[in-house]
Order: C-alpha cells, then structure tokens, then sequence
DNA sequence: TTGCATCCTGTACCTGGGTACAGGCTTACC
DNA sequence: GGTAAGCCTGTACCCAGGTACAGGATGCAA
C-alpha cells in the first residue's frame, strides 16, 4: 500500500479517502454521507482496523451525481432507483434510466408550464399595480386571474 | 337572522359558514384551517355560543388566494405577509405587494431557466439512449453534462 | 329528546432532506 | 508517546406544510 499526503490528515492509502476528504471534495456534509448510507444511495465503505470509513474516489463522482439527479427532480428515493437499477442491470431488464427520464421530463414540461403562467400571472399582477391582495382578490376590476388559479388547482 | 338550508347541517345564519362548509368549500382539510388560523394567514373567526367557529363567506375565497398564492411559490410565511400588509396598508406604505411581487418573478425566471436546462439534460440523456446512470456518469462517451450540472451547484 | 353529524381542544405524528450534539475512539504528525 | 484533528455511534432535532387521533361538547332535524 503506498501511502501519499496532500494536507494535514490526508495521508491514506493512495485509492481510499477518508469520508472528510470525500465530503469535502463533493461539497456535502459528513452526515449527508452517512445519510446517504442510510438511504441506501452509497454502499458501505470498506472501514479500516479502527472502524473509519474507506471510500473510493468514485464515491465523489456519484455524490456529484446524486446532486445532479436531485436538481432534474429526483427524489432520493428516485436516485437510489436509479443507481440501484443500474447496479444490477444484466441487459435483459429494460432500460430503467430511459423510462425514468422520459416521466420526469414529462414532470418537468409540466412545471415549466406552471411556472410560465405564474410568471404571466405575476407580470400582469406588476403591469396592472396591483398593491394588495385582499382587495385585489376580491374586486371585479383586478385583472389578476386569481379565480383561474385558484379553481386550477387540478394538481398539488 | 334569516335561515336557509342547502344540505343536512348546512342550516346556519344566512351570512356565516361552518368550518367544515368552509374546509369543504375551498377544498382543504378542515385541520388546515386551523392550522391557517394558528398561521396568522386566517383570522380569528366568531364563535357560536357553543364555541364552534362562524366564518365570513369571503373566508373561502382567502384560502382559494392562499392556494393560488402557495401556487405561485409563496411560501405561508410570505403569504401571511402578504395578507397582513394588505390589511393595515394606510395608503401611506409603500405596495407591499408590487415590490414581493417583483421578486418572486425573478425566482420564478430563476426557477424556469433551470428548469428549461433540466429538461434539456433529460432530453439529451434520452437521445443518447443512456440508461444506466452509474455507468454514464463515469464514462467520457456519455454526451450528458452531468459534471456541468454538478460543478453548477451555484445555487440549491 | 334522542341520535348522529359535526365541531372542539390538545397533542402527536408524518414526509423529505438533511443537521447537530454528546461522548468516546482513531489517525496522523512531531 | 503526546496531542489534536478527525471520525465513530446513537439519538435528537430542524424546516415546511400539513394530517391524525382521542375524548368530549354542540348543532340540528325528526
């Protein structure tokens, strides 16, 4: 086992990190990891005699990733899915990444569009000098379509 | 106080509604109500001798406004300040709700143009037919900007 | 007046995604 | 071998936005 330094406390066999460096190196908490653990999206490290976690540098990629999947708007649960379908992928299930991807991108047209007509909503809410809410609402001569949005609520 | 009648226990003076005639009303549970009130988002209403709350008719269309509100990406808080404003504006403050108004569009234009590059993402994964997400992410042939989005942690 | 729907209060619990803390053991460097 | 940084476990807590439940009181129509 060669061993390298970088900084303090960073000595360690060349392909291990130790869970700080990794934390540290994806930009997530110590906990977040053991977290992750938890949920099933990292798999349990190799530990050395002492009992510290060992990860491999690719622990950082998939943390990386794992951030990356939650901004497309997957949940944790989704990314665990996700990893763990193509963990165990023997070329005969379906492509899992594919379907997944296709829902959640009908997910995302869906919140784009929300948010389009909120962003109008919004816009004519400033054009018209709309102050106040309560009155607003309530008056005929309030072009906000606070009825629309309020009756469309079909989903939430 | 004249009477009317629509549905059994739905007698009650012509002019105030039951909590549940409320909740039923505007759609939310009769829980959230309370929970509202506890908020500061609904005020205190009447009571019957008995004790059971009497709500103004206009009660409903408040709670169709905060759903609309919590729609648009207000958060109780902001909706409770919002409403509050409202209320005790003595045309001497400035429009409380322009300037909120103001920006919370430019979260919603924030939140869309991540979106639109979310959805891009997933529309390339999809044509790149990737499917195992732990493979992809490691492999130089894998045309997803998995690395952009997870250096891009500018903000989440 | 009876009977049941509705409502009351208070408190506890839920999901999702973490974060914090206490008390003790390891590792690394000098 | 000393000392400090780092890590361990377990448990508790945080936020938003509610929801559920127990045990009792009211409202109202027949």
């Amino acid at each position: 086992m060669r061993r390298v330094r970088s900084r303090r406390g960073d000595t360690v066999s060349e392909t291990k990190l130790r869970s700080g460096q990794v934390a540290r190196a994806a930009g997530v908490n110590l906990q977040t990891l053991r977290y992750y653990e938890r949920r099933g999206l990292l798999a349990k490290p190799v530990r050395s005699n002492g009992g510290h976690r060992l990860y491999a540098p690719e622990t950082v990629t998939v943390l990386r990733v794992i951030k990356a999947a939650q901004r497309l708007g997957f949940t944790l649960d989704e990314v665990a899915d996700l990893l763990e379908a193509g963990r165990h992928r023997h070329d005969r299930h379906e492509p899992a990444l594919r379907r997944r991807a296709a829902a959640k991108l009908a997910e995302v047209e869906e919140k784009i569009a929300d948010l389009t007509t909120i962003r109008a909503t919004l816009m004519s809410a400033l054009d018209a000098g709309c102050d106040d809410l309560s009155a607003c609402m309530q008056s005929p001569c309030c072009p906000l379509p606070f009825a629309d949005l309020a009756e469309g609520d079909h989903r939430d």
